[in-house]
DNA sequence: CCCCTCCTCTAACAGTGTTAGAGACGCTAC
DNA sequence: GTAGCGTCTCTAACACTGTTAGAGGAGGGG
């Protein structure tokens, strides 16, 4: 039974989530399959394309075209939508960083057409929809990137980050507000709940009240 | 007169406007210095911390303190600040692939502690004041990462990403819209300044009407 | 004169993505 | 039956990469 091209995709999504992005090369993952480096060639074209469908394999489950319930608040909706995103780029291994720089692929369309559809009918223009749709994925990718770094970095020093407070008195009175949380995956998640709300909340008010500014 | 350490990062900041973060390698840096490749390992630990220096580098001009000026708006003010950060990465070619995965060092800790003080100021609890920041902060890494990923593949490709209008039909009035604007870079600079307004004004919001959310 | 520190060198290691080209397997046609 | 062909895998090699070991020159202080 010959091997596939899934069957490659498969092998290094499995080894990035075991040895990160750094440890993921060819000779490796050829390894991994009982199979020659080149032979790999022959099955996906490089190595940045073969992350390119890492990148989408990553995210399958995030395509889904979940229409929004009748009654559905669009805003709740759209919450739900990009939360499931970060934690499928986050509970995955240097996911943001496989998937920053990834062109959105043809899979990605229909979910996209439909977020698109879902604002537009919600009230916006298509120009403040598709405004709103990229910023909101700006913010989540970034938002997972910062994530895993920060982790990452967490995991080489052991070093909290702790500053001088005399120097920095609003640092050191924002670190004993929150002296009581505990991880900082926590921590994390709750950070990027907050811009969530926070965008969403301007999406709301712009929705309400069209700003004078872009068409 | 002997190699310093600022040299090298001045080279590397300048390789890399000119060969990008791929071409930039130890060898050729040294090269471009006149100077052997294991020599750049006396004066910085490793490739990475000196892409460290570099991100420093390319942001030094960001990290001045710029009080909010007496009846100036926090909001214009905000604005402001996030818009030189993004212009500082996406003027420089790969800043913002570099910067990703740069834990804040010291030198950035004087501006932010100035912005934390300012939010507070205007009358955010210091954890809200504290997590809007970190979301502009990803908000902007984001968005450029996206542009500069995308200015890269245009690059490679010259492929617009056409696809078919009729299963796409909201991406195609949304086309239609944009049909009359000019290039990839202007977009994209609007793009990121309709984000930072949604943001800006979730912000606003939610400091006339605090949340029950988060303390 | 000797030592010591700064700074640079050559040689080399282990690894990377990638290409060229040869060859084995199985199916189809004559 | 055998010749051909597409599919799939192999070995060998190229041109790199970051990084380390260790030697050595230049200049100043005792």
């Amino acid at each position: 039974m010959a091997l596939t091209r899934d069957d490659v995709v498969d092998a290094a999504v499995g080894l990035l989530a075991e040895v990160g992005l750094e440890g993921l090369s060819l000779r490796r993952l050829a390894r991994e399959l009982g199979v020659s480096a080149p032979t790999l060639y022959w099955h996906v074209a490089d190595k940045r394309t073969l992350l390119d469908h890492v990148a989408d394999r990553l995210l399958v489950d995030q395509w889904q075209v979940v229409p929004l319930a009748p009654g559905e608040d669009w805003g709740e909706w759209l919450r739900e939508r990009a939360t499931r995103q970060y934690r499928a780029l986050v509970t995955h291994r240097d996911a943001a960083r496989v998937l920053a720089g990834n062109r959105p692929t043809e899979a990605a369309m229909p979910a996209a057409e439909q977020v698109l559809g879902t604002l537009v009918a919600a009230g916006f223009t298509p120009t403040e929809a598709f405004a709103g749709i990229q910023a909101l994925g700006n913010l989540v990718i970034g938002s997972a990137l910062e994530y895993q770094a920060e982790r990452e970095r967490d995991a080489g020093t052991g070093d909290g980050g702790v500053h001088d407070p005399a120097r920095y008195p609003q640092h050191a009175a924002l670190t004993a507000v929150l002296a009581d949380r505990v991880g900082h995956g926590a921590d994390h998640d709750e950070l990027f709940r907050h811009g969530l709300d926070l965008m969403i909340t301007g999406l709301r008010t712009r929705l309400a009240a069209p700003a004078t500014r872009t068409g």
